[in-house]
RNA sequence: GCGGAUAUGGUGGAACUGGCAGACACGCAGGUUUUAGGUGCCUGUGCUAACGCAUAUGGGUUCGAGUCCCAUUAUCCGCACCA
């Protein structure tokens, strides 16, 4: 091999030997700690991008640093491979999903590997395989049984592109999340995970995740929507039922004077009376037109239509007229609610637009305003007025009194209400996992039998993309026997959503070859839970939230000790280029393959984690990463040079004052490192600044006369060590050429020595009133007296002071004298 | 509207618990090696002629503030007729 640096032997040389001697293999190790790293695993595309390239040179990173730090670590990877891409390539190209599937993870693989990413490959998982999908399956039984699978016709939200119904979690602004196309409606029996069982603990236990980033969280928390509040009942004239509301403000029931149902809400049809049946079905048309995106515009005017119908404020015993409103969702809380025009501004719009009363029932106390004559909605807190007994009472006092007097009556009670919707996972796709579940005429819905499992995806089908699920068309799949009473009966045909797949995953990894349960206890317990995982912040809902359900699930079967999955999140930012995200579209694309190719996988990952802290955007620049190849070189170069130069004859001068400096910093730098990459900090981009510190400083010692080249020795192995993890390639062939055996990534990563980082002086800065105005040097040691003593000694500082009244004196050791002047 | 973040040179970004603002890198300028381009190496580089002034803006606490407190502005992100 010659004298420059050639990365592509050089990575091809070190990918292969990992390869061939199984660097990166892992197994269990009770007298290891371990360490359990994991990047969110892709959906095989087919090519590689940069924001995969940042994701993975992170958990490399990390994953490669824990090794050398002793640690057992698991770092595997794998692929989210069901998916409605594979099937659109089914009825575009003709090809089979499963064979474009696995040429595009075989592709991806090669590139990955070209990445140099330490990988137990042996664990590799792939969601599209049967050996793991027979586990989703599995798991969907388990969750039956225990009553957290149903199906039910509802209202479901519709892509008509994509052709299949989605999740609330994959409606965005109105839209599919996939494929930005308007989403509509559609009356669907549907299979359903019950997510709301466990949304109080998936709020609660947020809390119990300090290694979160609270943005991520946040957004937890609001999807799942908590509100406490209380359930009424009122009486509606000539009507048998009672009409049930939620509200949040019981302490404003005797404000009542009005309620609205949403325009679905199943009492509409029976209360809408003769006179005004007309006026109702032309407001239900004129909301036909109105899209989902439009409905829930807040800058949708308000309107509603008033069906007839008398209410009765049950505190109040007012009778109050009922309507429908197009801002009364049916979705959430009981689908209607009380209108109190005084106390919230959307019913104070609706009242003033339909001439309904208005009755302040909480005092503002504020003499501006006219509470005979109110302009606005009063939200505030205050004392309640017209409310009977409860007047003067302070309403949030009121809110517990009220619903106290409620429940007492039997006309209420208090209750919490989550925006969280159940889990709908039923697609009408074909490159999915089948339900494993039977109907049977006599048996109803019955599972699967569990030995029966996996229920393979029938290959004869064909691929419209319209109409209902692919697996309808084959003649193999639908007819089964029931598992109960073994007459004839129709298998499911639709297929899971894919964030099911990805909901499990990595538990799997634990145990990726078990094929009689879908993990092992002692090995799902020994590894769970993930130490730390990477991935984008695109999936802070959808699938940070399924996979958190999952392992609670699965720690409720008594399989997993965990409750929560990820231990620590990072959610790495984007890769961007000119300020804006990289895309076809825009043409901004960079694509890893031709950077590798120029530059090397090192440089690309030495470039992506230096140019900027993982958790903020990154912009992509071609010069930055000329300038981290340069980097390379030089490291390259000089320690080549020492290599040649050292001829093992050490002079023993180690004590020279260049010596001493450069051993500092060689010192400084070992801690500094070590210090950014501890648990949490992520300081990748200050670690690789005081790696590069460091060779400018041996750059200019090996300079200086009489270069001691077995200290630059010792000083390149410590280099060499410490840039491993970033860079692994280099970081091998440089070990093996400085002479050592066997693999970088099984050395120590190398202790500094504390004592090296004392010096015998020390520059400290001398300030008046806080302005710098001197250095000196002094010895380390001293107290603060003693500082401040050497200091007002110093002639220069007497200078300075001449003729000025000294008031005070701060001296902080090792860093400053401040001197306060009058 | 509610919530979360961010704000430092021409650029990306450093600055641990309040203690030398601008580490490291990119870019730029000058020099130098080389037959030459590139590469390499060296020097300079916040603003200001200067006293000085500088971490989005205005206040405050402190001997001392990028860092703490109060207010304001801008940008990004998430949620949003949630009763």
């Amino acid at each position: 091999m010659s004298d420059k640096y050639d990365f592509h032997s050089i990575e091809d040389k070190w990918q292969k030997y990992w390869e061939e001697n199984d660097v990166f293999k892992t197994v269990e190790d009770d007298n290891k700690e371990k360490y359990y790293v994991l990047e969110m695993f892709p959906y095989p595309s087919g090519k590689l991008h940069m924001g995969h390239v940042r994701n993975y040179s992170i958990g490399d990173v990390t994953a490669r640093y824990m090794r050398m730090k002793g640690f057992n670590v698991l770092h595997p990877m794998g692929w989210d491979s069901f998916g409605l891409p594979a099937e659109n390539a089914a009825i575009k190209n003709g090809v089979r999903p499963d064979i474009w599937t696995h040429d595009n993870i075989a592709e991806m693989k090669r590139q990955l590997k070209s990445l140099g990413l330490s990988y137990d490959w042996d664990r590799e998982v792939m969601t599209c395989r049967d050996d793991y999908y027979k586990w989703t399956q599995w798991f969907f039984i388990q969750f039956y049984k225990k009553g957290l699978a149903y199906k039910k016709k509802n209202a479901v939200n519709w892509c008509p592109s994509c052709q299949t119904v989605l999740a609330n979690e994959q409606v965005v602004d109105g839209r599919c999340e996939r494929c930005k196309t308007p989403v509509g409606k559609k009356e669907l029996s549907q299979w359903y995970l019950k997510i709301t069982d466990y949304a109080q603990r998936l709020l609660d236990d947020l809390d119990k995740l300090p290694g979160w980033p609270e943005k991520v969280k946040t957004m937890q928390k609001n999807w799942i929507g908590r509100s406490e509040g209380a359930e009424i009942d009122f009486e509606i004239e000539n009507f048998d039922k009672k009409l049930k509301i939620f509200t949040t403000r019981p302490d404003t029931v005797f404000g009542v004077t009005c309620m609205v149902l949403a325009p679905e809400h199943p009492f509409v049809k029976e209360l809408v009376t003769p006179e005004h049946q007309a006026e109702v079905d032309a407001f239900m048309d004129k909301l036909q037109y109105l899209s989902d995106i439009d409905r829930s515009s807040t800058t949708l005017e308000k309107e509603g239509c008033f069906t007839g119908s008398y209410a009765v404020n049950p505190l109040s015993g007012k009778r109050v007229p009922v309507y429908i409103a197009n801002y009364v969702l049916m979705n959430y809380g009981t689908g209607a609610i009380m209108v109190v025009p005084a106390h919230d501004t959307r019913d104070f719009a609706f009242a003033k637009k339909y001439g309904i009363d208005i009755i302040p029932v909480v005092d503002p106390e504020d003499p501006d305003i006219d509470l005979e004559n109110l302009q606005d909605a009063f939200v505030a807190e205050g004392n309640m007025i017209n409310s009977g007994e409860f007047n003067g009472m302070n309403n949030k006092k009121a809110i517990e009194k009220i619903t106290e007097y409620i429940e007492k009556k039997g006309i209420g009670k208090k209750t919490v209400n989550f925006r969280l919707r159940d889990w709908l996972i039923s697609r009408q796709r074909y490159w999915g996992v089948p339900i494993p579940m039977i109907y049977c005429e006599h048996c109803g819905w019955v599972p699967e039998k569990e030995e029966n499992l996996p229920i393979m995806l029938p290959t004869d089908v064909e691929f419209t993309g319209k109409g209902a699920s692919p697996l309808a068309s084959s003649s193999t799949f639908g007819d089964t026997v029931c598992p109960v009473c073994g007459r004839p009966a129709k298998r499911e045909i639709d297929t899971m959503d894919t964030f099911v797949d990805s909901s499990w995953y990595f538990l799997r990894y634990t145990d990726a070859k078990n094929d009689k349960e879908p993990f092992s206890k002692d090995k799902v317990n020994y590894w769970m839970n993930v130490d730390q995982y990477i991935g984008g912040v695109e999936h802070a809902i959808l699938h940070l939230l399924y996979a958190r359900f999952f392992t609670k699930v699965i720690h409720d079967l008594g399989l997993v000790d965990a409750e929560e999955p990820f231990e620590n999140l990072l959610t790495q930012g984007m890769v961007l280029k000119d300020g804006t995200k990289m895309s076809k579209s825009v043409g901004n694309i960079v694509s890893p393959v031709e950077i590798i190719d120029k530059y090397g996988a090192d440089t690309a990952r030495l470039f992506i984690l230096f140019a900027a802290p993982p958790d903020r955007d990154l912009d992509w620049s071609d010069t930055g990463v000329e300038g981290s190849f340069r980097f390379l070189n030089r490291v390259w170069r000089l320690v080549l040079e020492i290599i040649e130069k050292d001829d093992g004859t050490f002079s023993g001068n180690a004590e020279g004052k260049e010596e001493k400096s450069l051993y500092y910093q060689m010192n400084k730098t070992l801690k500094r490192v070590t210090d950014s990459m501890s648990s949490g900090k992520f300081g990748f981009n200050t670690a690789i600044s005081s790696i590069m510190e460091l060779v400018n400083e041996m750059y200019r010692y090996k300079e200086t006369e009489n270069a001691d080249y077995a200290l630059l020795r010792s000083c390149a192995d410590n280099l060499v060590l410490a840039l491993a993890p970033f860079t692994p390639h280099i970081g091998e062939e440089l070990w093996q050429r400085l002479g050592h055996e066997g693999s970088v990534y099984f050395e120590k990563w190398p202790e500094y020595d504390e004592s090296a980082l004392v010096l015998d002086t020390v520059e400290i800065v001398v300030q008046l009133n806080g302005k710098v105005k001197h250095r000196m040097n002094v010895s380390t040691g001293l107290s603060r007296e003693e500082l401040s003593e050497t200091v007002l000694a110093d002639e220069t500082v007497k200078k300075l002071t001449e003729g000025r009244n000294i008031r005070k004196v701060i001296a902080v050791p090792g860093k400053l004298v401040n001197i306060v002047v009058g």
